[in-house]
DNA sequence: TTTGGCGTTAAAGCA
DNA sequence: TGCTTTCCACGCCAAA
């Protein structure tokens, strides 16, 4: 077969990849000297503890030339094509990588856990603690609730009983959703006022702007997994000691901004990530290999899993709206929608029917959807939340009887009511800028508490009862504002906050 | 109606 | 300490 025709565009990219090969070669001494520079500065701002690349790997930000990225799909080359290495456009490349060539993360298949991993010292220890938990029955004790209300629906689900009779459930004209509101529900499990950020939960994990972080959901060890916007994912062992080193591993085994991640409760060792770059990957802690799922010319912008479906995955793909669910065991489509006119940025289910589902759109609107009515010729949502701008999550809160938006109009919308009719408007600064990942409200451990970004480096604490921000934890120690964060899914009122910077600062309470 | 450029913004890196 | 660079968010507005 004749090799494809390069464009003078192509030709011209490709000669430019040359030349600054041979650059960054000639200035391989010169960047060891500014990296061991910015190493000591790095110890200046105070983190005690903070990712090591290895020595070919290291960032060499000033000598690396940026090259402009088009999407292969623009370029009129498959994504297969194998034509042009991404890696070469980011800072995240340096001088001997050259000489010693890695797979690229947009290798069209598994890539080792070895070949993806940039670290200094050894993964064993992760990989091996990973899988010693992954062999340990997990108990999920902070959001019990949340699960046994799942498990009730489930369980009456398959005994064929309809949702009008699931326990606790209002019968009214509203039951298609399956949703029930209890008072008691925003009752606080946590007492905020006492969370606080100890100097060692803080670690800068990863180079770069933070897209997602997720703690593991295990009671055992608290590890916390970072994504970045170069196609980084950073392990954060909080519990390692020090004779292995700080507990941070970094791998890259995508080539963008990573838009998800999931970790599954009953499957440890296995970790999907999401990515710009239209790849979907697995994390195989046996195997030791990020598993090739699914890729697409599009981006990837949001991923997410059915609590009773894991061999579906939820992801939002290109600008223009659309909602795959793959099935990973057929290797296909099961849907794909196109649900909205602009990127999809967050997906969540509800915990009391999981047949319902949250959008939320750059397109301004933030969108309830029943599963077992969407068809791809009418998508038909239940209900549409209006935002002035773009909307940039939508949660559900634990017990599923709220859900919580984040909009760019300044505002955290919280709906309540057996239709989610109750719909209240609380203004909040969300003006992030070009640099700042936009703020997404989060739940905590109850339907008490929304905990989202403050542009005065801080973590506002909305209310839902009160239906205001009620107070916003700042520390000393928090030298960056965080913008995307996690709760512990097995431990009350352990935060995780990740900023623009690389840092995870990890807020506890007493 | 579509497209493209600009402004905004925080923080790392460096002189 | 202060300036420069980053540059995949997104609204706004003018030009095409």
């Amino acid at each position: 077969m004749a090799p494809p025709k390069l464009t003078e565009y192509e030709k011209k990219r490709l000669e430019n990849i040359r030349r600054n090969d041979q650059m960054m070669a000639a200035l391989k001494i010169h960047s060891t000297v500014s990296q061991l520079s910015a190493a000591t500065k790095r110890q200046k701002v105070g983190l005690s503890k903070s990712y090591k690349l290895s020595p070919e790997k290291k960032v060499a930000k000033s000598q690396s030339p940026i090259v402009i990225r088009r999407s292969l799909r623009t370029r009129g080359m498959p994504p297969d094509s194998g034509g042009l290495d991404y890696s070469v456009e980011t800072p995240d490349r340096s001088p001997t990588r050259i000489s010693k060539p890695r797979p690229s993360p947009r290798v069209m298949g598994p890539l080792s856990m070895r070949d993806a991993y940039s670290g200094t010292e050894s993964d064993r220890a992760l990989i091996d603690t990973i899988l010693f938990l992954e062999k340990k029955p997990q108990v999920d004790v902070s959001i019990k609730k949340k699960f046994d209300r799942c498990e009730a629906v489930k369980m009456e689900q398959s005994d064929g009983i309809s949702h009008d009779s699931v326990k606790g459930v209002v019968k009214d004209e509203y039951l298609d959703y399956g949703i029930k509101i209890d008072d008691k529900e925003t009752e606080s499990c946590v007492d905020v006022w006492s969370m606080g950020l100890k100097k060692e939960n803080i670690a800068r994990v990863l180079p770069g702007r933070i897209m997602a972080v997720r703690f593991l959901p295990c009671n055992d060890v608290r590890m916390i997994v970072a994504g970045n916007k170069f196609g980084n994912v950073a392990f954060w062992n909080m519990d390692s000691k020090g004779e292995e080193g700080d507990g941070i591993f970094l791998y890259r085994h995508h080539t963008g901004p990573i838009s998800g991640i999931l970790c599954q409760q009953s499957c440890l060792s296995k970790i999907y990530t999401s990515c710009y770059d239209g790849f979907l990957r697995l994390m195989n802690a046996e195997k030791e290999v990020f598993d090739l799922v699914y890729s697409g010319d599009d981006a990837i912008f949001s991923l997410s899993q059915r609590p009773n479906d894991m061999n579906g995955l939820y992801f939002g793909e290109g600008r223009g709206g659309g909602l795959n669910i793959w099935d990973e065991r057929t290797g296909r489509f099961s849907s794909q929608w196109i649900l909205h006119e602009d990127r999809i940025n967050s997906i969540d289910f509800n915990s009391q029917n999981p047949n319902i589902m949250a959008t939320s759109s750059t397109d301004g609107t933030a969108c309830l959807w029943d599963l077992r009515s969407v068809n791809a010729d009418k998508a038909k949502s239940l209900k549409i939340l209006n935002h002035n701008r773009a909307v940039h999550s939508a949660y559900f809160s634990p017990s599923g009887s709220f859900l919580a938006t984040t909009s760019a109009d300044n505002t955290v919308g919280i709906l309540g009511g057996v239709n989610f009719e109750d719909t209240s408007m609380i203004y909040h600064y969300n003006q992030t800028g070009r640099w700042l990942s936009p703020f997404r409200g989060i739940w905590g451990w109850d339907d008490s508490s929304i905990f989202i970004g403050n542009m005065k480096r801080g973590v506002d604490v909305i209310s839902c009862s009160q239906r205001r921000s009620i107070l916003t934890l700042q520390s000393s120690h928090m030298s960056a504002i965080p913008c995307r964060f996690d709760a512990h899914p097995c431990k009350v009122g352990m935060l995780a906050g990740a900023t623009t910077g690389g840092q995870v600062y990890v807020w506890t309470s007493s």
